[in-house]
DNA sequence: AATGAATGAGGATTCATTCAT
DNA sequence: CATGAATGAATCCTCATTCAT
């Protein structure tokens, strides 16, 4: 039993590299079984079809992100640990030598029109990741170190999108000088709503919902 | 004569859709053809195989921004064509219904990673992008409008990550929010080194390349 | 079980029996896929590719001339036994009214010059196939019926080159004269070679038109 | 009109080549069209079709072997001539290192079964290569150097069959040597009938390995 | 559950040949 | 005669999925 489920997760495990390394469109069912040493139709017996190991996919690092679900899972309480956030992420792709960008967005950009079901699950593990980051500007706006009228889910909204371009321009770029001064200036730019308490009226930012 | 330019010029078209909208795996040379209404071994009387296509969509990309290349050049003179550069891309993109993201960047995401030469045209295109922005921010810096130890280059890095985040974040939650609310708080980020005229210290915004 | 493996010995007797009459490269992989009456990709499930057919085609030739390997292998033990060793080629030739040369030779002629793998197994084929030739003319020498500096691998190279020489031009002269000839002048002249003196007389060795 | 027929010209030269290297399976039209630096359509100008091409081409061997045809017409007038005629060969094949057997007989074995004309073709080009072989049998056979019962085409068939066989084996081999110890043979077997009495030494003969 | 053979649609590419100018 | 764009059938190969054991 416990070897059966070790399969499952192989699998999986193989194709997260290899959604993350190459995107789903170029990895085939057949690299995912040959990474994972499993035989041809194990596949179909775990997964309904090749959609199904994607949302598969995705929902492990859905879990991982969740509360007791990993080792991934992130609590930001302080400024310092926000920029670790960051940096984090930079000295990964570093290690890989910018070969891949976010996993989950590299999923999620694949997707097609109608594949409505797996941007779902992008979108929760979006939300997910953005948590962290709200809640701790929220926190810093209780505390008081943000202005009373900062916004924590458009700030987080404006990290994680620096996030998300940052990993995909460095990818392309194979460098990290555009991540890092991207990030450079957002974290002055937050560094500035704290120590100045600059105040962002409505009208220059209105960063609101639609 | 002049038709058969064209029937090069439409498929390039066609592919240049295409590959926006499905990414170059999902694409296939048939669709190209149907859309593009052209018989099926044209397509390898114009192109060697289908990167040499790629390659050529790039390069269509490359030459309308260049100087007197087309319609798209962009030139940035003041702050309110910075707000205008932003505001273009989320405005097409709502028109589309954030069906899509960066037609260059979605392209570079998707590269294998031995197709160096294609990310070079990629990396072409980023920089012809980029450049209007480190422009207006050296002309800012020269005017005074910008501290004197603003750097251009990694302020132009940070709005082009932004843009490329925001670009795939909110085609993937297929909403506007993410994306304008992290333009707001770029510009007001901008805006504030104007105003305020807030030194950035090297030690805290350490921009910097590689 | 057994029918498996079978589906991968029909696609390769079907190759073997179409590479034979058209060659390799006037030979598509549906041709054989329907001659062996099998699915379109059970071929890539057996081959890598039509290279990887072409080398197991040779492979189970190959096997064939092996000892133990099969109904093909040849003893030369006596100077009938070597008339005999032409005259086979010669009525099987015959009998398929002169439409293919040497099955092996074939492949061979059309490789291309980067194809030197399966180049190699050509060349192994053919020294297995020189090999009867050899041992035979060594053991005749052992025994004292070739001169003492008579070279057996000079002999046996001789007589293949009639072999294939003869093969194909029969194929393409749809006649058998030229081999004939040229096998009757070959045996008279080894004949002639053999110490016991037995002379054989311009009469016994009859080349003729047929 | 001078030039029109240099294009004519010009391809056939370059499907003569090519034909030989990669026989006319492998050869595309194309492939003739850039190596002879012509247009498309020049081609189905000149030629009815690839097979008018083909026929073309073994007409301008035929021509050559034609008494005033060229300059690769032989006459072998003494057995030095023959050996040379021999020669002459092994000396191109070597030349070229081994990569291409007889320009005729390659066009010959790929022929399809139903292509008749063109191995009339093939056939007409032999009999005019076996010619100065037979005519120097005959020749000597008139002098007294040939035994009244030799048969001069049948030793011409023997010539001939080698060369094609030692060219084959020799081109798949790459190497001289099998071709150049089967003719040793032949050229000692050849000598041996001959009536001066002059015996050809094993010494003489020296097939051998390189 | 496990194995891997079988299916068949589709995807990239080639190539002889025709057609319009 | 010359140019090269257009055609479409064929060819090699891939891949998600199903089936038999």
């Amino acid at each position: 039993m416990r070897e059966r489920i070790a399969t499952k997760e192989r699998m999986i495990g193989a194709a997260m590299e290899l959604f993350h390394l190459q995107g789903i469109h170029a990895t085939t069912v057949d690299q995912v079984l040959e990474k994972s040493g499993t035989g041809k139709s194990q596949f179909y017996h775990y997964f309904k079809n090749k959609e199904g190991l994607i949302h598969s996919v995705l929902m492990t690092f859905y879990s991982r992100l969740t509360p007791n679900g990993g080792p991934v899972q992130t609590k930001i309480q302080s400024w310092d640990d926000l920029e670790r956030w960051f940096q984090r992420v930079i000295d990964f792709q570093k290690s890989i030598r910018w070969t891949r960008s976010c996993p989950v967005g590299t999923i999620g950009n694949d997707l097609a029109e109608d594949q409505e079901l797996l941007r779902q699950d992008v979108r929760l593990i979006f939300e997910l990741t953005k948590k962290p980051l709200a809640d701790f500007f929220s926190l810093m706006k209780g505390r008081g170190e943000l202005p009373a009228d900062a916004n924590p889910d458009t700030l987080a909204d404006f990290c994680f999108t620096i996030m998300q371009g940052g990993m995909l321009v460095s990818k392309i770029k194979r460098e990290s000088a555009p991540f890092e001064n991207s990030v450079a200036h957002a974290l002055s730019y937050l560094q500035s709503l704290r120590r100045t308490g600059v105040k962002i009226s409505r009208k220059d930012a209105k960063p609101q919902r639609v």
